[in-house]
DNA sequence: TCTGGGGTCCTAGGACCC
DNA sequence: TCTGGGGTCCTAGGACCC
């Protein structure tokens, strides 16, 4: 038999997205301090991404709260998101990779996964065919982006790490123990706060350390994570590209952080029915229904509830959803409940052809009168039209944000 | 550092069926 | 009447990632 052939596989990873897309669409925003944040008059105002010029110098990281952001970088020019701009951007990111090679797995909107073991006869060496990538994303796209390259995924993706922005990192088998092994712990993908408070106390700090640990104890431990993040430090992963996951999705959900804090049943309701009406709306759009209904509820101490039910036939149909998710809010509300996300969400994914056995005539009513309303949103904007019970003090609310 | 919003996967326990 | 064990579905929660 053969030996097995080492693949090579690459990870792209955008850097500082958000930010790059901006200045790559406003040449006026190049090399200057951009910062990407929610709406800084909002409590929930944080920094979703920024460019270079911003966080070498002035220290700012994703995450950060917007006002503490100004304070250190008072210059800096603070821009609302543009999800349409991003999807369009990573696409087109896409479309270039699929050049390269069939295989392509987009792993978020920034990254993506290319495996290019079939293409070295024809393109060149890997490091070539990296540079290559980097300069057709520069050159049609004009934002750069770090790559890694490893036999596995997980060897690419820490790779894509190592250098950034613009980087571009090769990280083999025999690279382990001198590269990978001296890194910390939390490092590794998959190593959260979590698990590096129980590695600590088992003295596990680096990658090393975690590679080298007995893993009868890290089963015994953690079960099935403990076996994976082991053969993760030890630089093993035989997980494909799959390209397919390309359109394949899960669960579709929204959550939002309140203006403030909310008490009542009722107010609550309204923010639900918006929910509702959004995944529902997103749902259609991709032809999808969902089985399960997940109201999560986030108070004023931070702890998150959530709660599900299943529909007795999957549905994308706006009041199907919101009555089951109203359902939810009866048997689980907590009368002093103060409430400062609510969020929902549609799993249990189906296609669309399931959906032929429904032949109730109000829900083919109900059907048809939500695609008629998905078309004018499509045509004139997401807040064109709203339920009347929509229209309170959050209508205006999600009008303003839907308009920055 | 006072903490957004979109997801994924895994586990445990209970209900229910055969 | 009491009992076994396997399989599947469902819910809640934990952990992680970008």
């Amino acid at each position: 038999m053969l030996p097995m052939k080492q693949k090579i596989i690459m990870l792209i990873d955008m850097n500082s997205f958000f930010a790059s897309v901006h200045q790559a669409l406003d040449p006026s925003l190049q090399h200057k301090p951009v910062i990407v944040c929610g709406d800084p008059a909002k409590r929930h105002g944080i920094v979703l991404a920024a460019s270079y010029e911003a966080k070498r110098p002035y220290g700012i990281k994703t995450g950060m709260t917007v006002s503490e952001a100004r304070q250190k970088c008072p210059g800096a020019i603070f821009i609302s998101p543009q999800y349409r701009s991003y999807v369009d951007f990573s696409t087109r990111i896409l479309n270039i990779l699929q050049d390269y090679s069939p295989l392509v797995e987009p792993y978020s909107i920034d990254e993506a996964f290319i495996d290019i073991t079939g293409c070295i006869n024809l393109l060149g060496k890997p490091q070539q065919i990296a540079k290559n990538i980097k300069g057709d994303i520069a050159n049609q796209i004009g934002i750069m982006c770090s790559v890694g390259i490893g036999p596995n995924k997980l060897l690419a993706k820490m790779a894509a790490d190592f250098e950034k922005p613009d980087g571009l990192t090769v990280l083999t088998a025999e690279d382990i123990p001198d590269k990978l092994w001296p890194l910390p712990v939390r490092e590794l993908f998959g190593v959260g706060s979590r698990y590096e408070k129980h590695f600590r106390k088992l003295n596990i700090k680096t990658i090393g350390d975690l590679a080298h640990f007995p893993l009868e104890i890290l089963k015994k431990k953690f079960g099935l994570m403990g076996e994976i993040l082991h053969l993760s430090a030890n630089g093993i992963d035989y997980s494909p590209v799959e390209p397919s996951n390309m359109e394949y999705i899960k669960s579709i959900g929204n959550q939002i952080t309140l203006p403030r804090d909310y008490s009542g049943f009722d107010e609550i309701k309204v923010i639900v029915l918006e929910l509702a009406e959004q995944i529902c709306h997103r749902a259609r759009a991709v032809n999808s229904l969902g089985k399960t209904v997940s109201l999560t509820l986030k108070d004023n101490y931070f702890i998150t509830r959530s709660h599900a039910t299943t529909m007795p036939q999957p549905s994308n149909i706006t009041n199907e959803v919101y009555q089951a998710a109203l359902e939810i809010m009866k048997t689980h509300w907590g009368k002093n409940a103060r409430v400062r996300a609510v969020g929902l969400t549609l799993s249990n994914l189906t296609d669309n052809k399931s959906r032929q056995l429904r032949i109730d005539n109000d829900i083919i009513k109900q059907e048809e009168l939500e695609k008629a309303c998905d078309a004018i949103k499509t045509r004139w904007g997401y807040g064109a039209i709203k339920r009347a019970t929509s229209l309170t003090d959050l209508g205006g609310y999600y009008e303003r944000k839907e308009n920055r």
